[in-house]
DNA sequence: GCCGCTGGTGATCAGGCGATAATCTACACG
DNA sequence: CGTGTAGATTATCGCCTGATCACCAGCGGC
């Protein structure tokens, strides 16, 4: 088929190292992200159009070559300036939570990334442990603080947010992170109107955490109160 | 190390065709939802304790043994009676949901199944298609029919499910499926209070879902309302 | 113009892996 | 106890794949 297609010699020899590393490292993380850890060098220096041998220049092993890609991938994606956005209690917390997982979203759920993500978990490597970690601290602890603000709840530097309170807040992050699996892991069909489902995602957590919360944080959950009855949400904090 | 260790003689050989067929089946799920598809006859008969080409009496290739883990951990796993279940509407909605969650994530949500799920996911084979045309069908449907009669909007049969009412079931399953990706992926310490996040989550689809629904079955969600204050859920439907 | 430095290639090695064929052996049956 | 059948093993093939080494070639400096 196309084997002595690609022979043409057109590689623009000799670049800069600077140069083929960055020529290399970017169709590894694409070349990685589809067909996973087992992909072979010598297919990844076909798409190149370079020799496999040439790769061993610039990287030690195979293994240097997905660290590398990882580091690429999953470090440095996090924007700072999100922070401030998530914190700025001059603007509704409903507001922040939707423009932030806008921005997110666009940055972050993309399909290498994800793909690349899922890997790395399956292949139980460090990087998803230390990116949770990041995640819970830059993000889903601010937004149970934020949270507990919004709905007149004791101050989170007072009373230290649960356990169970992360969850919450995971299972925000959860059902948006799910929708990208389903549309660049599984290949589905989905409906492509994001923004309205992290709108509904969002108005899901602030109208469902008043109540497990409150609960939660009066009574420590220690003896469950049967409530099958729909909703007719119980607002019991009047806030000012 | 434990090269010579697994050597001890002890295969209880000569076993009936069935009996081995089964104990490599077995194993082959636990083997390969662990190391993922490209995990090693060898390594998998030396945890069997028998020698590799033994593995090829009873399957023909390594794919045919890997169709058959797939067939075994996805198809059959969904109880009929789950149906019954989700429509018996002499209970309320919320109770129906959280209780088939809980049988649901006590069979299917496991690790094994999880990481199969996703390796096939990642590798592009049909078992995923499949599994989500199902699920949409059996059970994503479903809720959304049963969502409407809950709410007092127009039956399923008469206005059909749309697209986006769908996405709004993928978020409640997608937060826990991704807690269980947490779990048995990412090898995450997670709140352990399982059937507390799954009430938290058929909480928020409940109390999220009417305001972008009649939203939705009103205007056809052309015009976008602005909305960024906080909840105070305009009830608007007064059902019975 | 030749020369040395270094990016790039061709050839090849060593081990790993799926699969096969020949051989061995446990067990039922006469 | 001999014998045939079939479960199980030993030895091995052929290909793949990460990695190495000797060599080639573009390019700046003298």
């Amino acid at each position: 088929m196309g084997t002595n297609r690609a022979k043409p010699k057109r590689p623009s020899r000799r670049l800069l190292p600077g140069e083929r590393e960055k020529l290399i490292v970017g169709e590894a993380i694409r070349f990685f992200s589809e067909v996973g850890f087992s992909g072979q060098t010598r297919e990844l220096s076909r798409r190149l159009g370079i020799t496999q041998p040439l790769l061993y220049r610039y990287f030690p092993s195979k293994r240097a070559l997905l660290e590398r890609v990882y580091r690429e991938v999953f470090l440095g994606r996090w924007d700072p300036a999100w922070r401030t956005l998530l914190e700025d209690r001059s603007r509704p917390l409903r507001a922040r939570l939707i423009e932030f997982y806008r921005r997110y979203t666009a940055v972050v759920f993309r399909p290498e990334w994800i793909r690349l993500y899922m890997y790395a978990g399956l292949a139980g490597t460090g990087f998803n442990r230390r990116y949770i970690d990041m995640l819970e601290k830059q993000l889903l602890r601010r937004i149970c603080a934020e949270l507990r603000v919004e709905l007149g709840l004791p101050d989170s530097r007072r009373a230290p947010i649960s356990p169970f309170e992360m969850e919450l807040a995971w299972d925000l992050h959860g059902g948006i992170f799910y929708y990208c699996v389903r549309k660049f892991i599984y290949g589905s069909r989905v409906h492509e109107d994001l923004p309205a489902l992290i709108e509904h995602a969002v108005d899901s957590l602030l109208l469902g955490a008043p109540r497990v919360l409150s609960d939660q944080l009066r009574a420590g959950r220690s003896k469950k109160i049967s409530r099958d009855k729909l909703p007719a949400p119980r607002r019991r904090q009047e806030r000012t």
